[in-house]
DNA sequence: TATCATACCTTGGTATTCTATGTATATGTC
DNA sequence: GACATATACATAGAATACCAAGGTATGATA
């Protein structure tokens, strides 16, 4: 994951993948580098403090499960709030995006 | 400016400004709140190291003038090299773009 | 049994931006 | 003339996001 882009927030990337589906951290991880054809490949010294600090707002619950192989797994859900948060975020996103975009006017391409 | 989002680089937006003209500090600041319709609100603690790293790197030149009003402005502009760091930073930001709202997918209402 | 992939976690560091502050000059207003 | 406001530059210190590097432990593979 590059430092220079990914300060909008983890954060909604995460809730916007677990809004989808309850996925356990490790496979966050797989799923986000797929999803953005590697573009955004999150260590894993970013997420879990991230897991952690959503928890700790409300806007995600964990639940421990062992899964079928026998290995631990600590699968995340979104909650109401956690819903609220990634449309507040995702909004944030695209006012973002536009203003981005408008200032760099003539400078892109595509 | 919010630091959530503005952590793609500063750099990136200075530079597409002076690629349009040249332009003073204080210039740049007002110019990207018009632009982007208040959305970027720089900070000068924020612009004026930016503005001093780009010039160490040879992004930038900057010339002392005085404005017909007797003030002193320092003027930036743009060099050729300042171009390809802009055009590397434009590619890497459609990239990047792409790649959110492929993982935002179904959050996105626009 | 050694190595790899899975799966969790924390610590310490760097880079980016903000807040707060400082200096100085010009302009408008009372 | 005094004072506030806008212009115009600058730096120091704090906050934040992310990464790099390390650790623990299990299951599968060779």
């Amino acid at each position: 994951m590059d430092k220079r882009y990914m300060a909008l927030g983890t954060s909604m990337l995460v809730l916007s993948l677990l809004k989808q589906q309850s996925m356990y951290g490790y496979q966050m991880i797989r799923e986000l580098e797929q999803r953005s054809q590697m573009v955004f490949r999150l260590q894993e010294g970013t997420l879990y403090p991230v897991l952690h600090s959503l928890e700790q707002q409300g806007a995600v619950i964990s639940m421990q499960k062992t899964a079928e192989n026998g290995r631990m797994r600590k699968y995340y859900e979104i909650t109401s709030h956690g819903k609220k948060l990634l449309q507040e975020k995702a909004e944030e996103w695209k006012i973002y995006e536009t203003a981005v975009n408008q200032v760099m006017g003539g400078v892109l391409f595509g």
